[in-house]
DNA sequence: CCTTGAAGCTCTAGTTACTAGAGACATTAC
DNA sequence: GTAATGTCTCTAGTAACTAGAGCTTCAAGG
């Protein structure tokens, strides 16, 4: 049995974030002290670790949901899980495509700009205010 | 004079942000028609495309302020310009490694899985729960 | 001049995934 | 027995919007 701090010690889940998903039903309530404080199983532990691990990896607590509801019928077929892991995978390709358009840029905005001058002729606030002067879309 | 509709069109902001940005203090308050609707001038819609294209880029509504800061002071040095745009660079950067780890991540989750058994089984269930089966950190 | 339908107004509340703080109670160590 | 630390609930705040209710104003056609 682990009280809330000893949990999140080992899972590096933040106290007040444990109690939220608790609150939202990501996590099952658990067993209480006699003082009204939460005890927890390690089965507790293993599930906490299983959200703190998707949640690293960017899935949704709402994505996560569904993967534990997966885990909870154990007979069911794992293609939903796949399903879940592809979407997020191509949702992570697309935001690396747009975040390096973005890094070229501002390269070019950053470079243009030696630092010399005064605002008023200032590149980088001429390239914010003018998107004609960007050479990719974003 | 447009109205918040003409502009929203124009620059392709919504019109509750538009009116988001007016009460955060991000776009000066507009004159008003005798029925109290908002008519903006040509710098506003100026103004405006400045926030959108900044938006679009990644920069915080916060640097944003700090950024039209500057353009009110035309006389002062561009160098904290440089500094808001490197700053958003290396950020930039910083998600993009992370994102590339992710990706890498998952898709070797995605590739051991072959959707044909039961989720009792199933790698993908199975790498969430345990950190330990992933090859990189994240 | 009048009507009608689109556009605009304010205000409140909801979204996501937490985080922070107040004030009270529980547990543990010495 | 007391002090220090941990935990409890509850409310409110974060970023950057978005949605909806219920009302008023505007512009065009008859």
């Amino acid at each position: 049995m682990f009280t809330i701090g000893a949990l999140s010690k080992l899972t590096k889940v933040k106290i007040p974030t444990i109690r939220y998903y608790e609150d939202t039903g990501l996590l099952d309530p658990p067993e209480r002290s006699e003082g009204n404080q939460r005890r927890y199983s390690a089965l507790s532990a293993e599930r906490l670790s299983f959200i703190k691990h998707a949640r690293d990896l960017g899935f949704s607590i709402k994505a996560i949901a569904s993967l534990i509801d997966l885990q909870k019928q154990p007979d069911q077929s794992c293609l939903d899980a796949t399903d879940i892991v592809t979407t997020q995978l191509s949702d992570v390709r697309q935001k690396i495509k747009k975040l390096q358009a973005l890094e070229k840029e501002l390269d070019r905005i950053a470079e243009a700009c030696d630092g010399q001058g005064t605002s008023q002729h200032c590149y980088i606030l001429a390239s914010l205010a003018d998107h004609s002067l960007c050479r990719h879309e974003h």
